[in-house]
DNA sequence: TTTTGTGAACTAGTTCACAGCT
DNA sequence: AGCTGTGAACTAGTTCACAAAA
């Protein structure tokens, strides 16, 4: 059902930030539950208007971004409009200003400043991963228990320090969101650290079920899974080859409460 | 015209297609298109199951699964019932019976034989990874283009080739499944050899979209995507606060032709 | 014109609730 | 009794198609 916002009450007026937010939230909302398919496709978008700005382009219509990147225009203006009117008719989207729109909608206009738990090969390398925008994500650190890493730097010159001093750094550096690496049967323990120490929004590569409190956002992104779909997609030469078959994107994805395993 | 960008998995209901797998395809389908959702929930039940058995149960209800890892009982009953019967009523299912059955749905009762192209950080820790089934499957090398990595090996011993080398090794070791950790701007040029190369299935870990052939299966895995998305939420103290919000799981996600970006 | 924004229609996915088997 | 397997009901997400704006 299409809450409040399609009954056409929905005057919140456009384009005007109301802070209602108290920290950093300067679009507003025509609805509050957007689906994180939504919010994942935002990103995409992003990443697509960055390469059409890098190419020169000042407007684009839904239609030309769909065209372009196999995206759905329709899709690409529902998307849109939950956060307000962008466009405008006859003419299409300004690049820039979408794009800082998107980047404002997602968070991206203010840093974030991470932590790695967990500096086994994945840790490491998320550390040193230079694939996230520098200017919205700063990694600070990482944390471990093996008395051998500890005191050392990454290749990259992030510090590595024990876990007993998670919740003294998360303070003092301001840290917003926590990778967590570790392996699976260590996952809930860390989360419980992590959550301890202040963090909200947790990347967990633990192929493992957590349960943390309702306002953590943990997002697992889990290798175990994603490899066993490719199995069986092998197992299975059917598949869609009897038509175009497209399939844009998708994601990862999210669970809040009680989760175990 | 539907055609492209879609969602979930291909097209809706068009052609009706292919015949049962003829390889190894033990277990007998009773109908064609799974949703990829519940692909990726077989793989999770299969790891409860893991655990179960680890603990000596026998049989399990699917209400007694859901409740010890906060899942729906409903659905679990469903995403089994599309691969055949494999309960006993008044009973459950048998836990160890069940694990096989998984398995062989998810193609885990063969081996497979991966790669990964592009040795950087995320590349070498992909090749290191320890947490997943070293019975099914199997890192053998890794490709890279920089002269200076070449000839070397993993610490865990995995040889790095050139990429010109790869369809050769593909062919003579068997490859099965090629992971792609290079970089956005190099991702296509690599699918195409990764694909000339006569492998078809990927995990890709390159924020692009990418195309190839409708039978090659591409899985992405999104690192940028998963942050920003925590990102947004962080920007919006709001979330499920209101109830007992759950979410399950969801996943990591799947697409197949033309793509770019 | 062109192209947005959006109700309505449609499609996919989840959960309910119960007939029927053990 | 206990529990599966499954149609039916419901909820979520996508795409259509068009009125209204520029």
């Amino acid at each position: 059902m299409y809450t409040r916002a399609v009954t056409g009450e929905g005057c919140a007026g456009l384009g005007n930030h109301r802070f209602m937010g108290n920290r950093t939230t300067p679009v507003q909302f025509k609805s509050d539950k957007i689906s994180e398919l939504t919010i994942n496709r935002l990103s995409v978008y992003l990443r697509c208007l960055t390469l059409l700005s890098d190419e020169g382009l000042q407007t684009v219509s839904s239609q030309t971004l769909a065209e372009r990147f196999n995206l759905n225009s329709a899709q690409i203006r529902k998307d849109l409009a939950y956060f307000g009117e962008f466009g405008v008719r006859g003419v299409g989207y300004y690049v820039d200003e979408l794009r800082k729109q998107i980047r404002s909608i997602l968070g991206l206009d203010t840093q974030h400043r991470l932590v790695v738990v967990g500096a086994g090969n994945l840790g490491l390398a998320l550390a040193n991963y230079d694939g996230f925008s520098a200017d919205a994500f700063r990694m600070v650190a990482m944390f471990d228990t093996d008395a051998e890493k500890l005191g050392t730097t990454t290749k990259a010159g992030i510090p590595i320090f024990p876990v007993s001093r998670l919740a003294e750094i998360v303070d003092s550096e301001a840290i917003d969101i926590a990778a967590l690496a570790v392996p699976a049967h260590a996952a809930q323990a860390a989360l419980d650290d992590i959550v301890a120490a202040g963090i909200r929004a947790v990347l967990n590569f633990a192929p493992a079920r957590l349960s943390g409190p309702p306002d953590v956002k943990i997002k697992t992104v889990d290798l175990s899974i994603s490899l066993e779909s490719l199995s069986y997609a092998l197992a299975r030469p059917a598949a869609g080859s009897d038509s175009v078959g497209e399939t844009p994107d998708t994601i990862v994805d999210e669970l809040r409460e009680h989760e175990t395993v």
